[in-house]
DNA sequence: TATTATAATGCAAACGTTTGAATGAAAGAG
DNA sequence: CTCTTTCATTCAAACGTTTGCATTATAATA
């Protein structure tokens, strides 16, 4: 195994003592510009890098984010949507020179306890949370930590605290509205786990869009599932034709589960939007692979883990900020999934 | 900000030194069953949480693995290839209690000086590459610095490196075997970009079926891409409806390609696989959302990532042991998009 | 009882940095 | 020519652990 390069040693060889070496690192104005020239050749020569290790541990900060998925491994990754938060966290850590780690586990339980590890075990500044179960104790046990975070989503107990999220009341609501202003009167949902705040937040805003066009909302033309295709699939299946025939949309809360929904419909001999209308949420990469091509709403995903990550950083570095609530616009996509 | 709990404040408390803490910490043997429960009473009553930082520093390793991608971060995550991939590292990293350091740059020069960082830096104790463009010094300079890695994919230049793959040539082999089996003669690619190795490999594979079926092989019938669909549908969009009138299959090295490439077809009024045959490689989840369901090669991603971030363990750890090559098995997955 | 082996714990150095305070040299002021 | 200021650098402590070695107490042996 070879010697590893020390700051000790670049200061022995350029003649200097270790601190000067740290200071021409990070650029003290004290330290004279030759000095500065010499050291810095000697960095170069013995092919020198500052150990990040050592340096988190005084300074006591890790230039690291934690993330961390609220669902079990295989569901987070089974959806697209997750891939995009990624991507638009990985975006911004990147930019402001953040490292990124992730993590992720089988059961909420463990889930739980791994992101406070993670914090405590001070591998990381601060975390971005994609939990939102209703009800999740981890926000209120991650506030009482005061441990650096923001929330993709919203967290229906606690209020204020930083996070970013679409206004999914509301989209909902203007896709309803939409479909209801396209003749539709029958529209059924198919929505992600109960549990879940985004799942509850869609169906007010369904539900709140029947109110104001004087149709009654009957629960048993909402069905739930898990936010993955196989679920999806395998809850529509079980509804019966009559049920079906008597429908003008399904309304599905997910792109991944709208797939789902369209794969059984044209399965059992449905034509759409033809037959039936099938619109979705989120507009993931998805939505125009598929045939027809999926009407859904638009939401920025990316732009959300991005601004996630800037957030985030912000609350780290700066004492004086401690976070904001950004709510994404969303718009409607029309293709060709929906009835008029 | 409330005070950080050292192992310190809890030897004191426990009326110990900070070494006994340590080592009921590691559950060493010289410790008497009594101090031991008598400090882990009192780790829990300061919920005291080691350091992992500062346990990194001494013991010289942080137990966290990189994992860097070689594209740009757009195109990286825009391939569900690469989900799939972290999803099966993530796995692993979890059941033997690593962490995951994830990295991804727009440029490939970028890419490269990241990746020397992050381990130069001493954040990770070894790398997961997916590197593999002919000639990547990447390698080679991983190599001299005799940093732990293993490569997912192959490296033309440097043999007998740890590494996770599948049997590229052998199985576009297979497929070109069987769309020529089921009647087919004029097969067109659909390539990735030349500068892959996995791009190289499957078009190699197609030219061996080609010549043991004594059908000869015509340059102009591969066309080459980005591996993402928009790329892919602008190359296929330009292919003119003559040449396309000629073709009994296209195969595409990718599914997302094999995506746009049915998409351009279906948008332009042909029949699949009626008209003409698509087949796809890698057995993404999109494979079976589509419609018609895609033909293709199965490979077992989710896998590779997992065998890949297990062998990069076993290399840090035990010092035997160097890496081996696994190369898993694929078939053919048949569905609806190849004609016969 | 003196001697040695054994078990449990403590001491202090080490890991590779950063940083406030101390030092020294050179320059400017009186 | 002394006194102060300024600038550039060094010293040494600190960050929170781990671990080889020394130490002590206790038990076993002669």
């Amino acid at each position: 195994m070879k010697k590893k390069i020390t700051i000790k040693d670049v200061a022995k060889k350029a003649d200097v003592s270790p601190s000067t070496v740290s200071r021409v690192i990070s650029d003290n104005p004290n330290i004279s510009e030759q000095t500065k020239d010499k050291v810095k050749k000697i960095m170069n020569e013995l092919n020198y890098h500052p150990n990040a290790i050592a340096r988190s541990l005084v300074k006591q900060e890790t230039n690291t984010l934690g993330l961390v998925m609220s669902r079990s491994t295989e569901m987070a990754f089974a959806n697209p949507f997750f891939s995009e938060i990624i991507q638009g966290i990985a975006k911004s850590t990147k930019e402001q020179h953040y490292n990124l780690m992730i993590s992720s586990s089988d059961d909420y339980k463990s889930e739980y306890e791994e992101t406070i590890k993670l914090y405590k075990d001070g591998r990381v500044d601060g975390l971005i949370i994609m939990a939102s179960r209703v009800n999740d104790k981890l926000i209120s046990t991650l506030k009482d930590m005061n441990c650096p975070f923001v929330l993709i989503g919203r967290s229906p107990e606690s209020t204020n605290i930083p996070r970013v999220d679409n206004a999914n009341i509301e989209a909902a609501y203007k896709m309803t509205n939409f479909l209801i202003n396209n003749g539709s009167q029958k529209i059924a949902l198919l929505s992600g786990p109960a549990g879940y705040v985004v799942s509850r937040d869609r169906i007010q805003g369904y539900k709140n869009a029947l109110k104001d066009n004087k149709i009654t909302f009957k629960e048993n033309l909402i069905k739930y599932t898990e936010f993955d295709y196989e679920s999806g699939y395998q809850v529509v299946e079980k509804i019966s034709e009559e049920t079906i025939a008597k429908l003008d949309h399904i309304f599905a809360l997910d792109d991944l589960l709208a797939v789902s929904v369209i794969n059984v419909l044209l399965d059992r001999g449905y034509k759409i939007p033809e037959d039936i209308g099938v619109v979705g949420f989120n507009d993931q990469p998805i939505a125009k692979y598929i045939n027809p091509k999926l009407t859904t709403v638009k939401v920025p995903i990316k732009e959300m883990g991005k601004k996630a990550a800037e957030m985030l950083i912000k609350i780290i570095n700066v004492d004086s900020y401690h976070g904001e609530e950004v709510i994404v616009p969303t718009n409607i996509i029309s293709r060709q999934t929906h009835g008029n």
